[in-house]
This record gives C-alpha cells, structure tokens and sequence, in this order.
DNA sequence: GGTATATACTTGCGGTGTCAAAGATCTTAG
DNA sequence: CTAAGATCTTTGACACCGCAAGTATATACC
C-alpha cells in the first residue's frame, strides 16, 4: 500500500486538533464496529447498548426514561428502537403498578440469550479496534478525561431512584 | 446509592468502560453542540467540518473524493451534503481538465464568509463543551491518544494531485 | 483498436434518530 | 373537586447517512 494517506491531514488547526481527531476517530471506529455488529449479530451499536444496559440493570428491567437518559438518546429514539428489540422478541413492555405512565422494558430470555451470544464477538471487535492500541494506564487516563465531558444538561431531577410496585 | 444520576452509571462493565464512556461523550457533546450549530449558523457538523476543509485547503477547492475521505464520509453522504452547500451557494462545482471524472468543490465568495462567521463561535462553542476540560498538556494526550485509532481502511490510492484548468 | 478493470460520482432505498405535537397519567394548589 | 402543570410515552414529519447499483471516464493489457 502506499504511505500515508490524505485521511492523516487532521493538522487543519491547532485548537481543535483534538477535537477533530475526536470526531474522526468516533466516525471511523463506530463505522466498522457497527457494520460488524450487523453483520454477525443484526444489532446496531445503541441496541448492544441497551441490552448491556438491561442485561446489568436490577431485574434486568429498566424505565424507558432512565433507559434513554442513560444510553443518551431522545425519548422517541427509545421508542423506536425498542420498538425493533421487542418485534425480534428481546424485549417486552411491562406496566408499573404505581405509575401508570411508565412502561418497563425488560429483557426476555431470548434477550438475555441473544445478549450473552453478541457479546463475547463484540467484546473482543471493541478491543481490537479501541482497546488494544493502549495500555492499561492509558485506558484509564483516557477513561479519565473523557469522563470529565459533560454527559447530559437536561434536568437531572436527580431523583435517582423509582421505586416499582 | 442515588446520590449520583443514572447519566453517570457508565460503570457497567470494567472493559468496556472506556469504550462507553467515548460513545457516551461523543453523544453528548456532539449533541449540543450541533444543535448550537444549527440554531447559530444553520450547519451541521459535518457542513462544518467540509467548510474548514475547504478553507484551508490549497486553492480553496477540493477534490470530492478526497473530501470524502478526511470528512469520513462515503462518496454518496458527500455528494448530498455538498448538494445543501451548493443550494445554499457557499460551494460551487468545478470540473478537472485532466481528469473528467473528477470535480472539485470549491469554496466561493459566500462561503468564506460563512465559515469566518461561523467560525467564530463554533470554536468557541467547541472549547467550552470540550477544550476547557483539559489542560493543555491533557489536550495534547488526548490528541495523541485518540490519533492512535484507526482512521479508515480503505485503499488510498494515494494520487493527492489534480490540476485545475 | 478493444476489452477488462479501476476510479469518480450520483441516485434509490432504507435505517436511525431528532424535534414538535399530542395523548395519558400523576401531582399540586386553590 | 378542579384546574394547572409536570412527567412518560408515542406518532408524524423530516434530516442525515450508509449501502448497493448505475453511469461516465480513465487506465492497462492484448
């Protein structure tokens, strides 16, 4: 192959060299792992989120709010994609008791099935593509600082805790 | 437990964690800063990220292609995000005498001024959600760290030289 | 020249995600 | 109780972007 390519050329500015590089880099990797993602499990990167997130979650069951503020999408993003998650059976609606506005997601056995099967793939293409080229200590500075980026400004409400029926 | 908000509960897993928590400040940060893009300047990011290009780029113009490429986009997201540029008059067609497969973009009258308007207070913007977070020294560590993933696999073909008429 | 292959660009289609608006339910104040 | 407002969810309209396929041009080899 030739040497470097055109794609090196992110030296535009100084300032937001970073950032750039940060945009870029999230574009590239996400490219490929999700085309992966596709391929061998049919899942898009914000549904393995979503499982991990109800896989983990307490009664593997999780608020579509909480869901949506955790995973970063909009409420109507939660819907649709829950939407196809539940139409493939992975997941189902569950209605509260003490509020009948909310609606649990709550993953199915076939969801926890199909979670634990994309996972060990998915798990080792991250690492291929993200993980490996640090350290241990550099995984975690960049854990560090990236930590420090806001995560969300809409109003926490910081409640933190519904308690279910 | 509730002390902290559900946003943070990135702590799923040890591995991934990282991982998650690029995906997650990619979102958000993206996120707002796009919707101060729009409301400010009436640019997407990407527009943004092809006008920068373009401005510093040699004589202002740019072959598709390559563009394509630093942008990370694919051919045909290039073909339609210059489609709104050109509409909008900040970006004209060209074509190669050497090559007439090839046509450039390139920047006109208009579209320096937008990008210097826009600049501005993107940059700004840019450094508040981001930038600020860091010292200089961590910006720098970042950077390094974050250009250590891969940027795209496709074949370069490495030619970089086309002259116009 | 003629054919095959690679490259540049465009277009149709579909998926994903946002915003704005609407519906349903809960909560609070008078 | 009732009205006002907040919260949870869904739906419709729309933007963005990738993939696959198609067209046009260039290059290489016979």
């Amino acid at each position: 192959m030739s040497s470097q390519v055109l794609s090196a050329q992110v030296t535009t500015e100084p300032e937001l060299g970073a950032w750039i590089r940060f945009l870029r880099a999230h574009a590239a990797v996400t490219r490929e792992l999700s085309a992966r993602l596709e391929a061998q499990h049919g899942l898009t990167l914000s549904d393995f989120d979503v499982l991990v997130q109800l896989y983990y979650a307490d009664g593997r069951k999780l608020r579509r709010v909480d869901l949506a503020r955790t995973v970063l999408l909009t409420a109507s993003g939660i819907t649709r994609l829950l939407d196809g998650l539940e139409r493939a059976g992975w997941v189902a609606k569950a209605r509260c008791d003490s509020d009948a506005r909310v609606t649990y997601a709550v993953l199915t056995g076939a969801g926890v099935e199909k979670f634990e099967a994309a996972q060990a793939t998915h798990r080792a293409d991250v690492e291929e593509l993200f993980g490996s080229r640090f350290s241990d200590e550099e995984r975690g500075t960049l854990a560090e600082l990236l930590g420090r980026l806001p995560l969300a400004e809409t109003s926490p409400a910081c409640t933190g805790e519904g308690e279910n029926a």
